[in-house]
DNA sequence: TGTGAAAGGGTTATTAT
DNA sequence: ATAATAACCCTTTCACA
């Protein structure tokens, strides 16, 4: 599937605001409400647009702390990595799990109440997994810029 | 304002799937659609849901390269650590800006194109701003997990 | 607050161009 | 691929418990 000008259009507008109606968005494109029904359902079908969600307020629904952890493994086997990410994935507490090119394997990205939540994570879940060697944690004083839309 | 177990419940499913109806939401929790309605709308206006978004395939995009980057300063002022903030907060490619504890300053999630166009990104934007000292990049291999919600 | 019903608007499928 | 229509569903509001 090719995107032509409009389809961009529609990404960028819906990945700000997916409340927006086929009607407000056949206003600001001028095209028919039928036409962008018919865009937006091709590109929801065409995985262009993966899903749609509520992004919450996080220190309102008791998220206090967000880390990021750089996970050195003790051998770097492909099934060793992949029984890795496995796992991790596993842990409500990991929101990103990513396999980083450099000096440190995996890059974690940790959502908890507090401190002591971070701590009971990484004692009971992220450090006991068979093949973590070292866990280096980075931990977030403030957040500046949060997005979730690409600019392309 | 104070959450029950009905505004948690409708929080959790609304971050993972934002197109559901007032009337599938009734269904799930066994509510009237007017008393989801009447709580979803206030929930909103609380701010505990603060934008639905579009979450797009980057890939398909052409967003092909995702990079960490720690910045370190050369000053650590208040006006210093404030200007930097609102400076790389104007770059689309910025993603994401935490300010850190610990060894380095901050932190930013960087999307991009390609490694030429995340080049380009470091010498004419990135490295350019008055206060920056280094800055240290790694880069994703693969993503393993991607998740936009929260769990409490 | 929660419920049920009524009015209005948006979505969706169908048709034709 | 777009435009127009109609049927349907959902959202929104209101009166009432």
């Amino acid at each position: 599937m090719d995107l032509d000008q409009t389809d961009m259009k529609l990404l960028k507008l819906l990945q700000e605001d997916a409340t927006l109606s086929n009607k407000e968005l056949s206003l600001k494109l001028h095209k028919s409400i039928a036409a962008i029904h018919e865009r937006v359902k091709k590109l929801k079908s065409a995985g262009y647009i993966k899903k749609t969600v509520a992004i919450l307020d996080r220190h309102k629904i008791g998220i206090g702390l967000i880390s990021f952890s750089q996970v050195f493994l003790k051998a770097h086997t492909f099934e060793v990595l992949g029984e890795f990410e496995k796992e991790v994935s596993k842990f409500p507490e990991v929101m990103e799990c990513y396999q980083m090119a450099g000096s440190y394997d995996f890059m974690l990205r940790i959502a908890t109440k507090d401190m002591e939540a971070y701590h009971q994570f990484l004692r009971h879940k992220l450090a006991v997994l068979p093949h973590v060697n070292t866990v280096q944690t980075y931990f977030v004083l403030s957040e500046t810029k949060s997005e979730t839309a690409y600019h392309f």
